[in-house]
This record gives structure tokens, sequence and C-alpha cells, in this order.
DNA sequence: ACGGGCTATGGAGCATCGCTCCATAAATGG
DNA sequence: CCATTTATGGAGCGATGCTCCATAGCCCGT
């Protein structure tokens, strides 16, 4: 009867909640933030609508559960343990999400979505709590943990959900050449604004259009930290 | 003649390109995000998809015309030269942005969305424009003026897309004792989360039961300003 | 061994969406 | 006054998320 209930937990291994998720962001990757429909999952499961949503309950939450997955191995390459200084764990961890935006275009709209949808899901539990735990261990005190931990985050999601590839299609990461030349035209088009309503704008373009992307993410964190360790001067 | 072609300007006055991105704002504000359909607009403005196709070209077009204009208003209330210190110029901006989400529930949605799909869209332009000016005259080093008012922005964006009501509705921007109730639950939730998972959330469940959205955004940005100043003291 | 009950499946189909096409009415220009 | 251009609104197409339901597979008590 052991091998007959080993069998039975998988039934016939058909489908499962973490199945289908696991296809979702597959097809994401693959096709992009538009492609991933009820339709294409039972395409690549051969299975019907009903199936998926026996397991699944909604579209949304599809995507907030493969939202939360990739978050989550994005944030589980940094040991359990701090090795570093809080100031590397911080910026480990904020890094982890920038290179998994850039990997998986379709993360930085749902990062987004979910944010304004749901703000205290998963997602964002998840991310607070990596975050938070380097901050508690820079000194901070107690009473700030809560305010200077959501500065953090929020520079964090704004700066990577901005951070997406600018090309045509959805799907594929845009080669580097392509890059360049979106931010030549940008950079043009910022020059032949109207001096009166964007002299700012067109007094960068030049610095934005030779800047880069994680580099300049990394200048933010280390901006948003000054100002942490100058509020609040470690003991 | 003349009178004629001043009529003509208008033909029959029915539709323009404004009048429905003003449709379009009211229909937001009043049934949320989710009712702004074509056939919703057709019936309000009493015409067909074509007529509307003609002006508009696309719905996503609309709504990014539609949160720009919200935007542009919520950021004109500013007078065109700065009158206090560049630090208040830069609060201000940031809370009228603030204050646009809180007053059109949508607006966060959009904002992250557009902030993903077209980073370099109108509406960023605009917000970008109007932290840059008062970062200048903060005495920020030229080569540092792209980097630095990314980070406002990021931060700023970040915060007021999850700055949304988090009522099962989306219309309504939800009652004071709605968000109380809210809040109470959410921090109930947190303290029983796993302690080996979220020992950090559980420490500050009590503080995001008390705190409030506005104070901690304006907290946040006089956070990233220490840091922007000590990074570039004054001259 | 077997049959009732629960779990899970996949297909048909519904309501609704964004959007296109097109006949045509209104304004313009010669 | 007519030909041309501009603008309109309705019919309808393809596709979507999702529901409903007949039924197949599995568990368990007898």
């Amino acid at each position: 009867m052991a091998v007959r209930t080993r069998q039975s937990q998988r039934r016939r291994q058909v489908l499962t909640r973490e199945r289908i998720v696991e296809t979702a962001v597959e097809l994401l990757d693959a096709v992009g933030q538009g492609a991933l429909t009820v339709r294409a999952l039972t395409g690549r499961l051969a299975t019907g609508p009903g199936a998926i949503y026996w397991h699944i309950g909604n579209m949304d939450e599809l995507l907030e559960a493969a939202t939360d997955a990739v978050v989550a191995t994005a944030l589980a390459t940094r040991p359990a343990q701090p090795v570093g200084a809080p100031q590397d764990e911080i910026r480990a961890a904020a890094l982890g999400l920038f290179d998994a935006v850039t990997e998986h275009p379709w993360l930085a709209a749902q990062l987004a979505v979910q944010l304004t949808r749901n703000p205290w899901g998963p997602v964002t539990l998840r991310i607070f709590e990596s975050i938070g735990r380097p901050v508690r261990a820079l000194g901070v005190p107690q009473g700030d943990w809560f305010t200077t931990t959501s500065t953090l985050v929020h520079y964090i999601l704004g700066a990577t959900t901005q951070t997406s590839q600018a090309s045509g299609d959805d799907s594929v990461p845009g080669s580097e050449a392509d890059r360049a030349e979106f931010l030549d035209a940008a950079s043009r088009a910022w020059q032949d604004l109207d001096p009166d309503d964007y002299p700012f704008i067109r007094a960068i373009a030049d610095q934005m259009r030779e800047h880069d992307d994680r580099e300049q993410f990394l200048t933010g964190i280390d901006l948003v930290l000054t100002g942490i360790t100058t509020l609040h001067p470690p003991t």
C-alpha cells in the first residue's frame, strides 16, 4: 500500500499549482507580458480552463504567484546569516531585484501593478523583510525601522520599475545596440524640447545618454544609505 | 466668412481629444480603474467607437493622456519661479503628486504601469523637470544632476504607487474607518507570520498600524534630501 | 472486490473587451 | 453647386477571462 499511497500523492501528476506557476513564468519569459493567457496555458499544459481555475482561482493571483516565485529566488541567493556589512546586504538584495527585472522584463510591470493593487502582498512583504533586516543591523533606532525601510524599498521599487528594456517588443530583452540607439534618440528628442518648459531636461540630455542603469541604481542606493547613516550615526 | 471660420474651428463641437480625455478622467474618478472602457466612453459621449478612435488611436494612449493631464494640474499648482528654499520646492512637488494619487485612486496604478511601459514618456518628463529644477538650485554639481534627480523621482514614484487605498472597491477612496480597520487586520496578520521567516516584519507590525502615509512620505523625502546635502554640501 | 463519494479534469460556451471597417453625414474648397 | 476631405457612429470580428458541467480517476468503508 505504501507504493500506492506514494503514487496517489500525485495522482497522475498532471496539474499542480506549482506546475502552473512554473509554466506561467516560462511563458512570460519566452513570449512576454501580453502572451500569458489561460488559453496559452491550457495549450502548454494540455488541459482545459476548468482544471487551471481549480488550482488558481484568478489570473491576477497567478501573476502574483509568478512574481512572488521569481522575487523569492532573486532574494534567496543571499545567505540566511549576514556575512558582510549591512550596507552590502542592502546592496546585494537590491541588486538581486534589479537583475531579476532585467532578466525577466515582465517583472517590472508586475511589481509595479501589484504594489498598487495589493500594497502589502507577499511580494512586498518579502522585499521588506530582506531590506529591513540589514537596516536594523545598521543601528537605526527601533522607532525608525519602519519608515527607514519604507524609504529604501520605495526607492528600489521605483527604480527597478523604470529600469525596463525600452524595446518595442515585450519579450526579448533587447540588445546592447538597441539600447544605445534608444538612448540616443531619447537624448536627441530632449534637446528639441521647448527651452521654456523643459530647461532642466535639456540640460541633462547628455548625461542621460551616457548613463548606465545599474550603476546609477547603485548610486541612488548609496545616496539613501548616506541619508540614513547621517540621520542615524552608528554608535 | 470670419464667423463661419470661427464656428468651423469646432464643427459641431461634438468630439475633441481634449473632451475625450476629460470624460475619461471623470469616468476613472467616478467608477474606478476597470470601468474605463470604450463602450462606457461611447455611452457618455453618445457616439461610437470609430469616432473615438479617430481622435485617440489607442486605449493606452488615452490612459497616458489622462494621467498626463492629472499630473500636469497636480504639478502646476506651484509658481513658475521658485519662491522658497529648494527643499520646499521639492516637498511641494512631491506632495502635489502624493495628494493627486489619493484624490484619484486610479492614478497610482497608471503611474506605475506607464513608468514601466514608457519610462521616458511625457509624464515622467514632467515630473523629472519639476524635481530637477530645485535639485539644481540645491547646489548639486552638474555632473550629478541626472543621478540625483533620478533617485528622488524614483523614491517619489515608488512611494506614491504604494500609497493607494487598500479598499476592496477601486472607485471610492475609502473612509478613515476602513483604513484603520485595514491597518489593524494587516498588523495582526503580520504578528502571525513565521518568526523564522519574517522576524523583521513582526517587529514593525505595531509601527505599521500607527503610521501615517503622508507623514511617512515626507520623512522619506527628507531622508533622501539629507543624503543629497550630505554628499553635496551647499557652498 | 466493489461501489459510493470526493477530487480533479477538460471542453463548451457566455459575457465582455479592444478595435476595425465602412457607409454616410457634415464641413470645406474650387 | 459639386467634389473632396473630415469626422462620425454602428455593426461586427477576434480574443480574452471565466463559468458550468459531464465525467473520469482516486480513496475508503464494507
